[in-house]
RNA sequence: GGCGGCGUAGCCAAGCGGUAAGGCAUGGGCCUGCAAAGCCUUGAUCACCGGUUCGAAUCCGGUCGCCGCCUCCA
């Protein structure tokens, strides 16, 4: 089986990836507080780690892959007050809303996706074995964790307490008296004020903190220890930090997760009070976020995954509409390509389920069709390097469009040739999670999206392109181009070919 | 204030010590009734300064600029 590489927050280097048990692979991934719609940056976040287990499978590892949704947690309870909503309802509500983002964008199920409110008693139980262990201790109704009593708090996020301490003078608020020993102690358990959402507990009725759910739940699907976990940038601290203390000082196993993966923020450029452009993450609180239900209704969920994979997953990229449409026009690129494929080998009478007979590789391609699938593969093994993956998919498709130049019918080796190109692209693609429909399909798709965010007129269109078409046979040279002028004006470019005249939208 | 990251052609973006992937845009060409699509072709010494090395975009030190985390955050 072939070994990959991986960044891993923790020992922050590039190590070879060793599953704790031969060819399996365990992964839990934090999921979101569903109390609103997703946006584009949670979505990185999902279809990295989608594209991940995909290219895991590939590689013949079995995956067990945990995302939990948490569906107890303040904002929660504070937006479902506003809405006069029960909390549990109300983040049942985002779930479903989650999902069908989740589906639209081809990012599968986990395999498990555990709750919170469904995992109180393991949570209960995994807090009291803190406080049995002296790592916890309770507090008018509240349980913190001991910081100073877990040595090794901070490796993760490569911090001191001694440095936060003396960093955040000034920067937080000191006000209330705290009923904690050490400021940076957190919260395990949270006492219920009146008479919300609570579940009765050794410490009186109240909820779990953030961060333990967490470890609880990553402890029961995947045991003390598991192969890798992630989620987004932000997380490394205090969330993924503070799930390493309770989980290894609950436990006594170490280290809790052997590889950390962060995925990182998805920005938004913005013009600051100065006029200067500056980017800045898109969050919630900032209130510059995109949700992914309106990215997509512009945007194809394809283009928005080959969006994703034009940078790293560690860095930040940047959302815009110009990124956007340009991912854009290379799924309809790459589309285009398969279905040029399609067109040529029908010409021979071969496609998709009728492969040519075996022959010898067109003009020299055989280097490159069968070196593709290798370096593919090898640049997602190294970690998960997905601009390399679509370099290599950018030079097969051209190699595919040099040999479907000609509109005659293909020669055996051209046809063969061809069919091993779409099958190694499709194969791909596939791993990505794009390119996996029917192209001609696909590029309907892709236009009607367009047709429809132009609020274009299809049948309109149709009849002019018929009209240009009825002029040209004509030769009606003078017609055809006015009509030509005309659809160019709505934005429809057309192409002509042997097999008749098509047509696109062009944004600008 | 503390910790971390980034700065590569007009733009996006790989690169992890051996002489700069890929994409978009631009100019030229092929194809086309003319176009479009597609194909061919066209361009960078890697923020700046200094150092290590036979050799650095890649390592070390410093400067400048940008971003993230330190509070809820994917």
């Amino acid at each position: 089986m072939r070994k990959i590489t991986l960044f891993d927050t923790c020992s922050d280097t590039k190590r070879i990836f060793e599953p704790l048990e031969a060819g399996k692979v365990s992964m839990y991934v934090c999921g979101v507080t569903v109390y609103d719609l997703t946006h584009i940056g949670h979505a990185r976040v999902y279809i990295v780690f989608d594209v991940f287990r995909r290219f895991m499978r590939h590689l013949g590892y079995e995956v067990t892959y945990v995302r939990n949704h948490t569906d107890v947690d303040d904002k929660i309870i504070k937006r479902a007050a506003e809405k006069g909503q029960e909390p549990l309802a109300l983040a049942e509500h985002f779930i479903g809303e989650f999902d069908r983002d989740m589906a639209t964008l081809g990012v599968a199920a986990a395999d498990v996706e555990p709750k919170v409110s469904d995992h109180i008693a393991p949570i209960v139980a995994m807090v009291e074995t803190l406080i049995e262990r002296g790592f916890a201790y309770e507090s008018e109704g509240d349980v913190y964790f001991r910081v100073e009593r877990f040595e090794e708090y901070g490796k993760l996020s490569g911090r001191k307490l001694v440095d936060m301490e003396a960093g955040r003078s000034g920067r937080v608020d000191d006000d209330e008296p705290s009923k904690k020993e050490h400021p940076f102690d957190f919260a395990l358990w949270k006492s219920a004020k009146g008479d919300e959402l609570s579940w009765p507990s050794p410490w009186g009725a109240g909820r779990p903190g953030w961060h333990i759910e967490c470890s609880a739940m990553a402890t029961q699907y995947l045991g003390p220890r598991f192969d890798i976990h992630g989620g987004g940038r932000d997380l490394i601290f205090p969330h993924h930090e503070n799930e390493i203390a309770q989980s290894e000082a609950a436990t006594g196993c170490t280290p809790f997760s052997n590889y950390w993966m962060h995925i990182g923020m998805v920005n938004v450029g913005e013009v600051s009070e100065d006029g200067a452009r500056i980017e800045r993450k898109m969050s919630k609180s900032l209130g510059n976020f995109w949700t992914t239900r309106d990215v997509l209704k512009g945007y194809h969920a394809e283009a928005v995954r080959y969006f994703m994979f034009t940078s790293n997953y560690r860095n930040p990229v940047t959302y815009s509409m110009e990124n956007l449409e340009e991912a854009s026009q290379r799924v309809e690129y790459l589309y285009t390509s398969l279905a040029r494929i399609d067109e040529t080998l029908a010409r021979a009478g071969f496609g998709p389920g009728n492969p040519p007979p075996a022959a010898g590789w067109a003009e020299d391609r055989g280097a490159l069709v069968e070196g593709f699938s290798e370096r593919f593969d090898a640049a997602l093994a190294d970690d998960l390097n997905t601009c390399r993956a679509l370099a290599a998919i950018g030079e097969l498709a051209r190699a595919i469009n040099e040999l479907t130049q000609s509109k005659k019918k293909p020669s055996a080796e051209a046809a063969h040739t061809l069919f091993a190109m779409r099958q190694r692209l499709t194969a791909a693609g596939g791993v990505l999670g794009i390119l996996e429909k029917p192209p001609a399909a696909a590029l309907l798709e892709l236009r009607d999206l367009r047709v429809d965010v132009l609020g274009l007129d299809a049948a309109l269109i149709e009849q002019k392109v018929a009209d240009r078409e009825a002029a040209r046979a004509a030769k009606d040279w003078a017609g055809a181009d006015a009509l030509r002028d005309e659809l160019s004006a709505m934005n429809i470019e057309i192409m002509d070919s042997p097999e008749g005249t098509t047509w696109r939208v062009i944004s600008n």
